[in-house]
DNA sequence: AAGTATTTTTAGATTTGTCTAAAATTTTAA
DNA sequence: TTAAAATTTTAGACAAATCTAAAAATACTT
């Protein structure tokens, strides 16, 4: 497996998970900023080596080897983070271009021990769930922080939007993991929100609301 | 900078240093497992690049950009295979392989950090010197276990083979780099060698002798 | 010093991954 | 339902890194 092929896999993955829905060449060209005349090449190649299934002019779709691959490409990628956010002190906005990197290291002792040493994290710093060797991978039972109702309770369990800028917002207003957030009031005219999160009060606009994942409590 | 670039520097330097000393396109083919022309290409874009001086029918020796570029590779090297032995328990012949893809991870941060992690550890698994930050890099004072007479005493340091082989045979006769060695008697017939180590007696062949460095007491 | 052997380079081909521009197909919409 | 718009594929080109085979330069040897 080529590094290229590592990444369409990852992008195809993440455009349509191991459903059979066609995602087409010009999406995923979009997410992987490149032209479609390349993914297509690419497509033939990844379908010669069964690892996608490829529909002239309709797209691409995982085979159940496909998906075992991404599987164990995000594997890799997000214990990486975890690996560079506990022991390294990098910021969880820091994470993500290295991981990129990483990910693509080829050694299976290399990551059961890097598990080991991580004590098995379940989660990666952004709160998206690790699959296990095996490839198994549960979805964390989670919703917008936009769509709890006022005066619902939830605890901080993610974000959506993983860029710096977002990242770097929530730091900045001491907004982490964990974190039980209490919705007080919300405002019809924009969306925003007025919550409490760790005995604070704050006001927080629709689109933050609708990148960060709680869990109801 | 790209892998392959990254990998003839890294074996240019291994085999002529710092020194303006030519190396034979024929010498870095066989050390790398690849054709002299191939060599021949590389040593042209990395000329161009002002990595190398390179002379036509003669070799190439690298300039002082091609030295620093090199240390920085050995250094992450080197910084990555303590880390495998020292936090995922890997053995000293399993790291080269694994740190081989490493080193050539870009992030100036993951180095840093990694150095800090490792408590700036001086030496690699197999004893050889790590450079520093700035590119500073001192050969440690030793000598091969073979040059010493008899009845003299040396702290083993580190291994001239580092194959997985000899990395073995030392690990099964329990010599590790910190052990006191004493050569007890010498063997003209065969060079062969009875050393004293741990309060055990063992016979070492000229072989294993020729591999192994002390530092003499 | 000339001729052979060795080393090194050149020339041309191959693979991977990319691109642009043009052709083919599918979708949209009047 | 047919023409225009959008999407997708093909064709041909390019760069990096490699190879083989042949040519050129250097080194050895008597």
């Amino acid at each position: 497996m080529t590094r290229a092929e590592e990444n369409y896999i990852k992008t195809i993955f993440h455009l349509g998970g191991a459903t059979s829905q066609l995602i087409s060449t010009n999406a995923i060209a979009e997410e992987m900023e490149t032209k479609p005349s390349s993914v297509t090449d690419m497509a033939k190649r990844l379908a010669d080596k069964e690892l996608v299934n490829y529909v002239k002019y309709q797209g691409v779709s995982l085979t159940v080897k496909g998906v075992k691959t991404a599987l164990a490409i995000i594997r890799k990628h997000r214990l990486w983070e975890v690996f560079l956010v506990k022991k390294l002190d990098f910021t969880w906005d820091e994470v993500h271009e290295v991981a990129e990197q990483l990910e693509h290291i080829k050694s299976e002792k290399l990551i059961d021990q890097l598990d080991a040493l991580l004590d098995f994290p379940k989660y990666d710093p952004h709160g998206d769930p690790i699959p296990s060797k095996t490839g198994e991978f549960k979805e964390r039972d989670k919703q917008l922080l936009s769509e709890l109702p006022v005066h619902a309770k939830g605890v901080c369990v993610g974000v959506k939007d993983t860029s710096s800028a977002f990242l770097r917002f929530l730091d900045k207003n001491k907004i982490a993991l964990g974190h039980t957030i209490t919705i007080l009031d919300k405002e019809d005219f924009d969306d925003s929100l007025r919550i409490q999160i760790d005995g604070r009060e704050l006001q927080i606009s629709n689109q933050i609301a609708t990148n960060l994942y709680v869990k109801k409590e």
